[in-house]
DNA sequence: TTTTATTAATTAAACGTTTGATTGATTTAA
DNA sequence: TTAAATCAATCAAACGTTTAATTAATAAAA
């Protein structure tokens, strides 16, 4: 993977997550780049390889960091899942565009390897999540929960972040097309609200 | 409108779900329904308007509820939070694949009407629970919390069950083909979550 | 070191197909 | 009879991909 080669994917990431993949022709993807038309099958195979790379590229770079914060015992359970939202809301927020293509057009996908490729990634997030709450119950410091919507709950508000924009950015009075505001402005907001919420959400002391 | 033209908007909306709004030609769309290549636009215009169209179709019918769920005095407001909350489990999941099309495909529609449109709605939709959580904050009933964000929990929650379906089906057991068994298993699952969640979140007594 | 052979990178042009939309003829219903 | 509905046929434009030719870079031979 040369230089070349992610420069393609960076700006193919961007224009997928404008137009979505479909919408967006490998001509589109040549020009913003400026290569030529041929390269991008030169070099990745066809448009749906290129998106195959896309994905592997990026979620190649996160990987690795939940299984630290999971090994590390020097933290409470509620450290941990203090540490997580931080690290999902930065990691999501800064990678805006991918997840946008992530989320938004993983059901859309006709391909079965990519949508197994993304499905996969989650389940194996779902599970590191999984463990620091069970972790957390085992010592009686969380009470019982439903666990898949309890993880969709953390994965779906940033989601939501991401994929209202517009949205968001009438309700906190923030240009629309102001990205590193509307960054600097929700990353902090998000990481209280969630923690919060879980704080209420998990304590074992809060009775049913 | 006749049933000719819903029957249409229905394939359509089908069709988007599954494949996005690109990733469906309006041949698809004709040949499903049966009805000749020609009379989409001639019903509809063109396909822009189509989407417009199913747009205008789907979020017509559930207007009205939200409002009369504030005007009732008599609902305490943990009621009105437990009603909300059925309320748009049941019309999200059993408009699944309509609002798939509003949430994946918003970021990338490039028409500003439509996009406007769909924000519009959202916006509203939130100004009505906004209203719910600050009576309820009047009354001394629930604590104070991020407003936006509490909305987007629930949205976002909600939106997760839908767009990652796949990685659901899996965690759960289901048969990913199988609509109406995820939809059973799915419904008062996430109502029960989402209560439980948000009474923690809002009770007034579980303090900062 | 220079020349030659081989591979890799890049290009413009063209491929066949599909796209959204429109036409003008034809059928149906009022 | 007249207007609306439906049809097959057609359009130019855009699509993803491939081609054949050319340039740049590298390796082998002199």
């Amino acid at each position: 993977m040369t230089g070349k080669h992610i420069h393609i994917l960076e700006v193919a990431e961007q224009l997928f997550a404008e137009k979505g993949f479909d919408g967006t022709s490998v001509r589109d993807i040549a020009g913003k780049a400026g290569v030529n038309l041929a390269m991008i099958s030169y070099y990745f195979g066809s448009k749906e390889k290129l998106m195959a790379s896309l994905i592997d590229f990026r979620s190649g770079y996160t990987r690795g960091i939940l299984e630290e914060l999971n090994k590390d015992e020097s933290l409470s359970s509620w450290d941990k899942v203090e540490r997580l939202i931080d690290l999902y809301v930065d990691k999501i927020l800064n990678n805006y565009k991918f997840h946008c293509i992530m989320t938004q057009h993983l059901p859309t996908v006709q391909s079965d390897e990519i949508r197994e490729m993304i499905t996969d990634i989650k389940a194996k997030n779902f599970e590191h999540v999984k463990k620091i709450i069970t972790e957390g119950q085992r010592k009686k410091v969380f009470r019982k929960v439903d666990m898949e919507l309890t993880v969709g709950t953390v994965m779906g508000t940033i989601a939501q972040v991401t994929s209202s924009k517009n949205l968001y950015c009438r309700l906190l009075n923030i240009n629309k097309d102001d990205e590193e505001g509307y960054r600097k402005k929700m990353i902090p907001k998000l990481k209280t609200h969630l923690k919060q919420m879980l704080k209420a959400h998990l304590d074992i002391n809060n009775q049913e």
